[in-house]
DNA sequence: GTCCCGCGGA
DNA sequence: TCCGCAGGAC
């Protein structure tokens, strides 16, 4: 269906620093200054490592003490059915948007907004815009590859090791012992499946793309380790291509509390990230198909948490159907046993 | 549904 | 100390 369509490219922000676009993008990020709380009394003066452990620390007293103002707010929620669906007139014909939802997304910027830019770049901006454009490409894939459940700062690390010692091109892997590659990304999350797939990508990229990434969609998730989410992101990041919105766990969490995605023709949540993206994709204007991830990311790990949702803390939260709903544990109960069902997406 | 992983949070 | 996170493969 759709192959190379580099010409089809949306005004996406010009893609320069690639390697900080994975790290936003990661949904296991957890950038130091986009979990620093917006009334912070002192922000702005760190710049490193140190921030990082006193922000957590802060973050965990927060959750705790934001529980009171729940209450408060609860009275004055609005209807359900003030969430209902209208038509939109224009675009795409069958597409349907949720009332209110450039407001939503203007609060959401504006939460974001009172911290400092998610920027964490440890050295890796400046190894990637110094790459030729297949070399920077190529790291663009394996970062992806490498940063899937891991937290950005180990990704880094990775990536760092891999460049260091050369091995950030397809032909360098391929000739490169599995075992070192091992070593090298460790600790990332799954790094013996992932450097297993590592070969077996450069092996594919050298030998059928000449050592570049493939340009299509299909192609990209036809590589080991590729699955939907991170080859929307390749190919936003990669080829400056937007063929659909990167959707990770936030983006599909957030999107099903607010309303704003349901399986075809019910009013259930969605239950897998791709249903999600499909049908976010049916309504949302494109040129809020890239920014809605780093946005919705972020403000998904510091006030719409999967567990104990900061609702009190949220400017939008009287948009939103499922404010202060999710006291406590969201998904699965109290996880009996490991054995018996997990109950799976209960909310 | 389950496994792969280290690590952050409870 | 230990549970559970989370994208992809199977």
């Amino acid at each position: 269906m759709l192959s190379l369509r580099q010409a089809n490219t949306l005004s996406v922000a010009v893609a320069r620093t690639q390697f900080n676009a994975i790290t936003m993008y990661n949904t296991r990020s957890f950038s130091s200054k986009s979990l620093q709380p917006k009334r912070d009394p002192n922000p702005g003066s760190e710049s490193s490592g140190g921030v990082r452990v006193f922000v957590r620390k802060r973050r965990v007293k927060e959750t705790v003490e934001a529980n009171p103002l729940h209450e408060q707010k609860l009275s004055s929620l609005p209807d359900i059915e003030e969430f209902a669906y209208k038509k939109v007139d224009g675009s795409a014909g069958s597409s349907e948007s949720p009332v209110h939802w450039q407001e939503v997304l203007e609060g959401i910027r504006k939460m974001r907004s009172f911290e400092d830019a998610p920027v964490d770049t440890m050295g890796c901006e400046k190894a990637g815009s110094v790459l030729p454009p297949k070399e920077r490409r190529f790291a663009v894939l394996v970062s992806s590859l490498l940063s899937s459940q891991t937290k950005d700062h180990v990704n880094h690390g990775a990536i760092q090791r891999l460049l260091q010692n050369g091995l950030l091109t397809a032909d360098a892997i391929v000739k490169a012992d599995e075992e070192t590659i091992k070593g090298l990304i460790y600790p990332v999350g799954f790094y013996t499946r992932k450097a297993s797939n590592l070969k077996k990508v450069a092996e594919i990229c050298l030998t059928k793309y000449d050592g570049d990434i493939p340009s299509s969609l299909e192609e990209l998730l036809s590589l080991p380790g590729i699955g939907p989410k991170m080859a929307h992101l390749v190919m936003n990041v990669g080829w400056n291509n937007v063929q659909g919105i990167c959707v990770d766990t936030h983006v599909h969490r957030i999107c099903n509390r607010l309303g704003w995605v349901s399986r075809p023709g019910t009013k259930q949540r969605t239950s897998t990230p791709e249903e999600t993206r499909v049908a976010l994709q049916m309504w949302l204007p494109k040129d809020e198909w890239v920014p809605i991830n780093p946005l919705l990311v972020g403000f998904g790990q510091t006030i719409c948490t999967p567990l104990r949702p900061r609702c009190g803390e949220c400017s939008v939260s009287e948009f939103c159907p499922s404010a202060f709903k999710e006291t406590s544990s969201p998904s699965s109960k109290s996880k009996k046993s490991r054995t018996s069902k997990k109950l799976s997406q209960g909310n």
